[in-house]
DNA sequence: GCCGTTTTCGGCCCGACTGTTTTCAGTCG
């Protein structure tokens, strides 16, 4: 059973609690732990069989890891069945509709006899819901409203689709006159993999002129609300858009609130309590004298409670406020220490520009070196090279390099990992490469055991020296093979091999939480953008935000060591 | 149910909005 499935069990049973009415605390704890195992960067179940203590995951403690226990040994779980047969079926649906909560679910199934979203529109059609005592036509109307938007509403959106388009917008609102700070705020500044909405925070002198400005841009389609300080808007594409303009003085606390995560904010206002403070939008409350004290810029409300000021990628209350605490934050890579790009197609296979051109691009982004990593060919795929183009394209690289400085060409492949794990070049071509990297691009659906394997013996072959795209998910459109990266980790810091970060927007894989755990469990990874034209070089920013959700400093990342310090790793096996 | 620089018991984040009410319960982010 894998953490998202035990995680979807314990929500059920904070939900069905709360219909219940039980204590609120309680109901907490089961959402938080939910959340926990979520974001849980080990499988649970790996976790038990090596017999280690689920409570050193925060918020988990006796009671359920003991019911975690029981549902990943039985798939089964005893108190939850029970909880379920009190209830209609289906009835925590309800909850999904916003602006439904427990008590009001509650009397829809009591009162009603209402268990499910389509027996409550019915009820709504026909005027039952208005006449329920304490609601009314305006309440019942609402409620219709939000399962209509429910059933329309589009999934959450990949970052790649989103962050260009806002990029522009910022571009846009801050060139409006007196506008002091503009940026994006929520998921989107935490660099999540996907998106809901967008939230753009700013301050200006002015802050109506931002609004119409923000309303008018050809970004935008229909507008949802406009005020003299926040407006929404659908942007083309679907997202919803919001904007919010604030006074400079609190600029600070009020990015910091609505940067979230809320589990984040949460635990910041659990350590701000316990210090007598009240935390808030506004800024921070002494709770002896009750002043408030804004605050303009970020870093200043962190460092007054006594933190560091913590990156919007780690506020994820993964333990990154303890962190801060001690002082002892990682400093995470940036798009400045790349120093080269590990993975890229030229138009030898599937990509679009030649060689030079590649290199001339990535001279431009003003990286050392740059490996070119065309596919091998032997079941067919991508027009992939044979031995004999492989070593002609060895040779056109080297002419290449004679001719450019300032840059430097690795000649490398990405290599095919057959379905019984051996490669499909020879160890004679391969050793010839400054950089081989492999790849699973065939057989995805073997089983957890067979594909485990496979990748094993890749990891293991001295000829490898990246696993490119370790889980194959593509996002929205295929789930991520079936394999056990636990091992696979191990392995590659056993061998001395690097797992990529391939910074595709569409695939990021590895995802935030899996190469967390690899790093800490020592792990080098390569960023690479698996660039198919010289515009996807750009990707490399979603490769180093995967990075930095993960944990990951400079040293963690294979292509921030200089030319030499790189070469050094690639050939030291 | 979880958890500990006041605590193994007694706390548990904070503020705003909405619709329905005559002072507030429910819900949300």
């Amino acid at each position: 059973m894998k953490n998202t499935a035990i995680a979807r069990v314990f929500r059920d049973i904070g939900d069905l609690l709360e219909l219940k009415g039980e204590n609120a605390f309680k109901i907490r704890a089961y959402q938080k732990a939910a959340r926990a195992i979520e974001h849980h960067p080990r499988e649970i179940k790996t976790m038990l069989y090596e017999g280690e203590d689920l409570r050193s995951i925060p918020g988990v403690g006796e009671a359920i890891a003991k019911k975690a226990g029981e549902l990943v040994s039985t798939g089964k779980l005893d108190y939850y069945e029970n909880l379920k047969s009190q209830f209609p079926e289906g009835i925590t649906n309800l909850l999904t509709v916003p602006g439904i909560g427990p008590k009001t679910a509650n009397r829809f199934s009591n009162e009603l006899g209402i268990a499910s979203v389509e027996a409550l529109e019915q009820a709504i059609g026909d005027g039952r819901i208005a006449k329920l005592f304490r609601l009314g036509d305006k309440t019942a109307s609402n409620i219709l409203q939000q399962i209509q938007a429910l059933r329309r509403k589009d999934q959450r959106l990949p970052i790649g689709e989103v962050l260009p388009v806002v990029d522009e917008i910022l571009d846009c609102l801050r060139s409006v006159p007196g506008v002091r700070n503009m940026t994006c705020a929520g998921s989107l500044r935490r660099f999540r993999e996907t998106l809901g909405d967008i939230d753009l925070m700013g301050s200006a002198d002015k802050p109506k002129g931002v609004i119409e400005a923000f309303v008018a841009l050809p970004q935008m389609g229909q507008v949802l609300a406009q005020g003299s300080t926040k407006a929404s808007a659908i942007a083309h594409g679907g997202l919803q858009v919001d904007l919010r303009i604030v006074e400079h003085s609190c600029f600070g606390s009020l990015l910091q609130y609505f940067t979230g995560s809320k589990q984040h904010n949460i635990s910041l206002r659990e350590r701000g309590r316990r210090q007598g403070f009240k935390l808030s939008e506004y800024g921070i409350t002494d709770a002896s004298t009750d002043r408030l004290e804004k605050f303009a810029d970020e870093a200043e409300f962190y460092n007054r409670l006594g933190l560091q000021c913590i990156p919007p990628e780690l506020r994820e209350a993964q333990g990154e406020v303890e962190r801060a605490e001690q002082g002892t934050l990682p400093k995470l890579v940036e798009l400045s220490d790349v120093k080269g790009d590990l993975h890229i197609h030229t138009n030898w296979s599937d990509g679009h520009n030649s060689v030079e051109e590649m290199a001339l691009s990535a001279r431009e982004l003003g990286y050392q070196y740059v490996a070119i990593t065309d596919h091998s060919g032997g079941r067919g795929i991508a027009h992939g090279l044979d031995e004999e183009r492989l070593r002609s394209q060895i040779a056109e690289i080297r002419m290449v390099n004679e001719r450019l400085n300032g840059i430097r060409l690795l000649s490398g492949v990405e290599v095919d990992i057959r379905a019984d794990g051996s490669l499909d070049l020879s160890h004679e071509v391969l050793s010839e490469l400054d950089v081989v990297v492999a790849g699973v691009h065939s057989a995805m659906n073997q089983s957890e055991e067979r594909m485990t394997k496979r990748v094993l013996s890749a990891v293991e072959n001295p000829d490898v020296d990246i696993i490119a795209h370790p889980t194959c998910r593509l996002l929205g459109e295929r789930e991520p093979v079936a394999i056990d990266l636990e091992a696979v980790f191990r392995a590659a810091a056993g061998n001395n091999k690097a797992l990529e970060i391939n910074a595709m927007p569409e695939r990021l894989d590895l995802k935030d939480i899996h190469a967390f755990r690899a790093r800490g469990l020592g792990v080098k990874l390569a960023i690479g953008t698996d660039a198919h034209s010289v515009a996807h070089l750009a990707f490399m920013r979603y490769g180093t935000g995967v990075a930095r959700r993960a944990w990951c400093e400079p040293a963690n990342i294979l292509n921030t060591l200089p030319l030499e310090q790189l070469l050094a790793f690639l050939g030291g096996d």
